[in-house]
DNA sequence: AGATAGATAGTAATAGATTACTATCTTTTG
DNA sequence: CAAAAGATAGTAATCTATTACTATCTATCT
């Protein structure tokens, strides 16, 4: 037909699927994502995927292990550059706050497999991702506490439940609006007051 | 057959079948609540309920209508009973926590609305619902930084975000640990940073 | 290099299950 | 008895997954 080769490799087709599912995500409620609608997005049929994924849940999967690779390893690269604990927590705030922005589908598809019955295994992996996530914030606080950078009262964990309190009403503020620019405007805002909370401000 | 009646007057079937939906919603994701989990709940034939309801999106309509009468009607009386700006925040909170303390599935429903695409009925509810709430802790934020309870250079759109942002991760936090109990004992705890953040605090 | 064999990637069609919704008949209730 | 409420048994649409077949790529062997 045309130059262009029609087949590409395994791996390749895998992250284009990932891609697709975020981008989807972003667009409509993640657990009314289709097959179809996956393999339209890619410019393939839908029975084509199955050449790559077993089953429509590893599809998912795949999209977890994507966003723990890529969110927690961005997170991590902000908390090794930062000069201290106060300054860590903000870089991975605006860090964390990029990344939705970017992927606007992520937190959602997040919050949904939360929410799903029974023991799925992206159900699992979410859950494994915002406890190692929730672990970074808790190391965080409590070195920030012991620099008297914050206060020294602060419960470390009510403290890393509102830090993604925080982003979670950004995003909902996001899809009421139905305007995904608010979160990066109006995430400054509502951090700083979440940075008067635990005392790291004048 | 047995003595108890078993046709009930239309107005209980709707108010039974509402209940059944917010207590489904508390254990699986809310979009894949089909009408015949609902039936079943109510020892009905799936069928039957479209006896009361004219179509699906209807009884979800009704749904929300519930919530904004229940959770808008509690929290103008906890406003209503505050002494002072500061002190009805609180009560707001503690009102709302209470609410999906006892219904866990309607945060989560609402949450599923307002990520739906296209212009539903039950979306733009949940949307309006959202909205008139953000109103009312608007206007409390900019009474209490009138009375000096809370800071003079508080953003309140900001501060609104955070604390709707607050009750999102008390309900993420018991999603991760399939508790629902630890969005109540977990409340004080995150509230007092909030409160911190917003000026109304030793 | 060029032919070719085998693996990889894709299509089209469809099976099987599930969904919201409906048409018809039966039971209950006032 | 008549009207409201429910049961039964459908329908059409939609979804994941599979099957049979085809196109494309890649490595090997003379």
């Amino acid at each position: 037909m045309n130059g262009r080769s029609r087949h590409l490799p395994a791996d390749e087709r895998r992250a284009a699927t990932v891609e697709a599912v975020v981008g989807l995500a972003a667009e409509q409620n993640p657990s009314d994502i289709t097959t179809t609608a996956i393999a339209q997005r890619m410019g393939l049929t839908q029975g084509a995927l199955f050449r790559h994924f077993p089953t429509k849940d590893a599809i998912l999967q795949a999209v977890m292990s994507w966003v723990t690779e890529r969110l927690l390893g961005r997170v991590d690269k902000a908390v090794e550059e930062a000069a201290s604990p106060a300054a860590a927590l903000e870089a991975v705030f605006m860090t964390h706050i990029d990344f939705v922005s970017d992927h606007p589908g992520v937190p959602r598809m997040l919050f949904g497999e939360l929410q799903r019955p029974g023991e799925t295994l992206p159900k699992r992996m979410a859950q494994t991702l915002i406890r190692h996530y929730g672990e970074r914030l808790h190391t965080l606080l409590d070195a920030g506490k012991a620099r008297g950078e914050l206060h020294a009262d602060l419960d470390p964990e009510a403290a890393a439940t509102l830090f993604i309190g925080t982003v979670q009403g950004l995003v909902m503020q996001s899809m009421l609006a139905d305007d995904v620019t608010r979160i990066r405007s109006d995430a400054p805002g509502v951090f700083a007051i979440y940075l008067r909370g635990v005392g790291a401000s004048s």
